[in-house]
This record gives C-alpha cells, structure tokens and sequence, in this order.
RNA sequence: CGCGGAAUGGAGCAGUCUGGUAGCUCGUCGGGCUCAUAACCCGAAGGUCGUUGGUUCAAAUCCAGCUUCCGCAACCA
C-alpha cells in the first residue's frame, strides 16, 4: 500500500516549540509504523516561508526575508532530525519546484473560472510600501474613543469596519496610512461548498472528531471566497497577467507543498507519485497538525485538489490535536510562556520528549504540561515501568548465566497477549490513535514487571536454574516484543535495546528470539532526573516571562 | 443574548457518539521484595462525574436551563 504522510509546515518565523513537536509527533510515528508494515511510506514537510508576518519581521530588522527564512529552515531542519523525525523530504515553499508547481495549477484554476477579480480600497502604509491588513493598523475608536489595534476595540468590545476607525496608523513604523484601490485575485471556495461536505460525511469516522465539527459549522455558515492574492514582495508570483505584482496568499500554496514535496522525491528515487496521490491506487494519505489549522486542511486543500480537475484523492485521515498550554496558560512567545525544542533537546534525549508528548497527545482536548508531571511520568514510567523491566532482565542474565540462555517454551498467556497487542496497537497507529497504541504498550510493560515479580527468578537462580533459565527466555522475549511495538515511538532507545540484544528485528510482528546472548555492555536507557529539577525548570520557565 | 471549547477523587487524562456496578497514570499513606536507576509488586485512603430540573426501570453518558473557566489583537501547532 502507498502511504502519504504529510505534516503541516511550520511557519520560518520563529523557533519550535512544544505546541509542534505534539501536533507532529503522530505522523511520524504513523510513518514508521508503515514502513516497518513493509508499506510504501513519504513523510513530508516543510517550512513555509512566505507571509506578511515574515516580510514585517525583514522591515522591522533591516535583513531581507529570505536571510530570515534560511535561518529558521536551518533550524528547524536540525530541531526535527535530533527529534528523530523521519521525513523523506522536508522542504520549503520558497524551493523554485514547489513554486513553478503552484503556479501551474493557479494557471489552471484562472482558466477554469475558479479565480475572479475584486478591486477594494485598502489602507496603505507609504512609508513601509505595504498594503495593511487589519491586525497592522492601530488608530482611535469610532465609538468610544480608546487606542485600538486591528478591528477590534478592547475597550468597548465593538467589531469595526477598518475604514470607520479613526485616525489609523501603520502598527509598523506609526506613520498616518493612506487609502489606495487594490485589484486582488478572490478564490471561488463557494463553489465548492457540496464536494467538501460530500467529503465531510464520507469520512465521519476517519477524521478526528474536532476536524468533522470545526468544518460542519464552516459549512453551515457558508463557505466563504477568499483572497488568493497579496501585494508583497516576497512570495510566489501570481502567474497572470494584470497581477505581475502580487504574490499568491500562503494559505492557498503552502498546502501544494504535501505534493510537490512528495513529487519530487519520488522523482529523485524514481518512484511514480501519481501512486500516492490519485484515485484508485490502493494509497492512503494521512494529513497531520493542530487544530488551526483545520479548515486549511479539510477545505481549503481539498478545493485547491479540486480545482485542478485531475483525478486527486482527497485526505483520508485528518489527523488534528488540540492544543498544549504549559504551566496552565496558552503557548505564547511573547509573554515567554514558551518551551522551544532546543532548550528541551539541551537537557533531555529525543525518546524522553517523544514519550511525554505522544503518551500525552491532546486528542480530545487542550493537555496542560506542567514540569512536575513531566519529570514525574518520565521517572515513573518510562523509566521505572520500560526501563527498568529491561534492566533488571538484562544484568540477570548478563550475571547468573553470563548472557547466555538456553531456548525454553514461551509462556502462553504472554505469547497471546503480545499477539493482541501487536494486532491492537496497529490498528490503533493506522488509525491515527497513537496515543492509544503507546498507553496499550505500557500497560503490557507493568503485566511484564508483574509476570517478574511472580516469578521470582532471584530465588529460582538457587533453587531451580532450569525454571529461572526459561523466566527469563520469557523475559528477554517480552522485551524484543516490546521494543519492537514501541519502535516508531521511541526510534533512539530502540535501536540501543536491540543492540542490547543482539538481535535486530525488521518486522513489525510477533516472534521470538532463540539463541539469546546479550551484550556485555548493558547501561541504563533513561536517566532518572531529581525532583529538585521540577522547581528548577519552573523558576526558569518564570524568569523567562515578560 | 457575539462565536467556540471545557467542567470526572490532590494533579493530568479516559469513559459521553452506541445510557446499565466510576477507570488509567502520577502523587499521598501502609505493607512486601531485593534481580533492578530509592527502581518493582501488593493494599488503602480519596470522586453523590460543575449546578438545577427533565426523559428512563436505570444518566458522567440523552434533553433543557443555570454557574464557572479558557480561547477568539499580535507572536502562535
């Protein structure tokens, strides 16, 4: 089967943070399950690099956009791969193949009549040469008479027409705007209201709950055309003639790039990519980000597919978490309520941040992270439920038998519980329930502790060396079960088990291990962190806000 | 009446669609074990599932009202 994993694009305007490393940890997980499935796997993403934001950003720091991007591509390149991500290609929107792509189909959607001209009167700042949109404009409330930002007053709550706001100002360099006509290109999403609600009820059951709801009431109030077209300096051209100086809005390019990333991998590894995104080719495509990113995803990317009349298959799996709020307040840079991937990557392994986040992924709503639960459940369970299983096992063995034990009879409730559990949390991570298959895996790791506790092969390596001998074949089984089961969870820890092994298992199945000789060099897989940390991380996350 | 989401033992969550003895992890307390990273195992305390009313033999779950909290300018998944 072909399987098309695409997560949404981080926008190159900032670091990443938590919030992403949850809403994207899943398709990398379903990614490598797929592959271990023996499927035929694309992971893609990218950094979405055009928008008014980054363009602010360049005129406020006196450095050109795309000194702005590359960084941040460079970073989040890097902060992904030491996540242990394993993208097949992660691009970026400012790559000439994405953007000759998009411009092909824009050609199209103008031919077949899905794009029309709206001249408006626009605010225009003259010092920065910009077309404003509201949240850049500050000016004085019409009816109250308080500073407001954007179109909305604080102070008396009133929605505003922008053009009744008073006195309106440029919230870049604070300069008086000037009113200008802007001919723009208006995207005619309206028409196709009945296709995306065809959409909507056909995958009822496939998509995540939040996304069904958030694109029903969409539906309900009615599709709405949107502009397709900006007047900025950086971005893709819009490729018509009358609009040689406007660039396409992000919204209706990035999302092209799930394909043309996808597209140009397959033309580098000479793979047909009409394989994994057209109709009837035994393929599945799974879309994976937060829940903003909703009606970008379950409308807007499936009109644009549309659009083009050309036999795409549209998302199966619309994989779509809720939020992360730390310390019990929303994600926010600006009030430093903010943990960015690279200050956790400092202090904690790849496997540790997956654990957190994916046994904790917020699927049916908004999961706050706090450091006490982090440290607590990272000492708790990763390493005294996971770790520890393993490392009471392997030094035994290692100890009384010198590594080596002889085959034995695998116990049948445990030969049956790990079939179920293998058949259970795939059918899970194929799903898109992730978190699901991990809590599963876990709970079989504290059935094993049990199962060893019970046993007490302490006891039977001086009464019974034969009994001890085939606990533990059943142990060390366990764990090469386990490990495999949690291998597109926890990739790092993984690989270092089967080296403990010695023993590298490349399906994702039940089996079991004969001839087991371990590894001399057998060390712990997870530090235990000091409860004074706890404090430690909260004082520094408070230091750090404004 | 702006829109939307939420309310389950100390904390974080599941269960709500498809009503039927309230569950998981962490934390706390007590005990056991000693192979293991003060790790593991067992047990206990702790919730009338925000509130009021309705439907029902039966409601955390369905319906209605109310209360409280959160998000809805920007950074921002």
């Amino acid at each position: 089967m072909n399987i098309l994993i695409g997560i949404s694009w981080p926008f190159a305007n900032g670091d990443l943070h938590i919030g992403h490393v949850a809403s994207s940890l899943p398709g990398d997980v379903i990614a490598r399950y797929h592959r271990l499935k023996g499927n035929n796997v694309i992971l893609v993403s990218g950094s979405d690099c055009h928008g008014t934001p980054i363009d602010v950003k360049a005129l406020q720091e006196n450095v050109s956009a795309k000194e702005i991007v590359d960084i941040c591509h460079e970073h989040f390149l890097k902060d992904f791969k030491d996540l242990g991500f394993s993208f097949d290609l992660y691009n970026r929107t400012d790559d000439p193949y994405h953007k000759n792509f998009v411009k092909e189909q824009f050609k199209k959607y103008y031919d077949y009549g899905y794009l029309y001209e709206k001249i408006e009167k626009q605010l225009y700042c003259e010092h920065c040469h910009l077309f404003l949109a509201d949240r850049y404009i500050i000016g004085i409330c019409p009816k109250c008479g308080a500073d407001i930002k954007g179109d909305e007053c604080e102070k008396c709550g009133s929605l505003l027409e922008i053009n009744n706001v008073k006195e309106t100002k440029c919230a870049i360099c604070g300069n008086l705007t000037s009113i200008k006509e802007n001919k723009n290109l208006y995207f005619s999403l309206s028409k196709f209201q009945d296709s995306i609600r065809d959409l909507v009820n056909s995958n009822k059951n496939n998509w995540r709950e939040n996304a069904v709801l958030f694109t029903e009431r969409y539906l309900k109030e009615g599709i709405p055309d949107r502009c397709a077209s900006r007047s900025l300096n950086w971005g893709i051209d819009v490729p018509i003639k009358g609009y040689e100086d406007k660039k396409i809005y992000g919204w209706f390019e990035n999302v092209w790039g799930y394909v043309t990333a996808s597209k140009k991998y397959c033309e580098q590894n000479n793979l047909d990519w009409e394989n994994f995104w057209k109709k009837d080719k035994n393929n599945k495509i799974y879309l994976v980000h937060a829940k903003d990113n909703i009606p970008f995803h379950t409308v807007i990317f499936p009109a644009l597919l549309l659009g083009t009349k050309e036999n795409y298959k549209l998302p199966d799996k619309i994989v779509s978490d809720e939020y992360i709020t730390v310390e019990g307040e929303k994600i926010s840079k600006s009030k430093g309520n903010y943990i960015s991937v690279r200050d956790l990557l400092k202090r904690y392994p790849a496997d540790v941040i997956r654990y957190y986040f994916l046994v904790n992924d917020p699927t049916k709503r908004d999961f706050n992270f706090t450091w006490n639960d982090f440290i607590n459940s990272i000492n708790g369970e990763l390493l005294g439920k996971w770790g520890n299983f393993i490392n009471r096992t392997l030094l035994f063995v290692n100890k009384s038998f010198d590594g080596n034990l002889k085959d034995s009879a695998v116990d049948k409730v445990i030969e049956k519980k790990l079939k179920e559990l293998f058949k259970e949390v795939g059918i899970d991570i194929d799903n898109g329930d992730v978190k699901e298959g991990i809590i599963k895996i876990f709970d079989f790791i504290s059935f094993a502790n049990k199962y060893f506790d019970e046993k007490q092969p302490w006891i039977l390596v001086k009464t019974d060396i034969n009994k001890c001998n085939s606990v533990l074949f059943n142990c060390v089984n366990i764990i090469s079960n386990v490990n495999t089961l949690l291998k597109p969870y926890l990739p790092f820890s993984c690989e270092k088990v089967e080296e403990y092994l010695n023993n590298k298992v490349s399906d994702w199945k039940y089996h079991i291990i004969s001839n087991v000789l371990l590894s001399k060099d057998i060390k712990t897989l997870y530090e235990r962190y000091d409860k004074a940390r706890i404090n430690e991380e909260i004082k520094t996350l408070k230091q750090n806000k404004k």
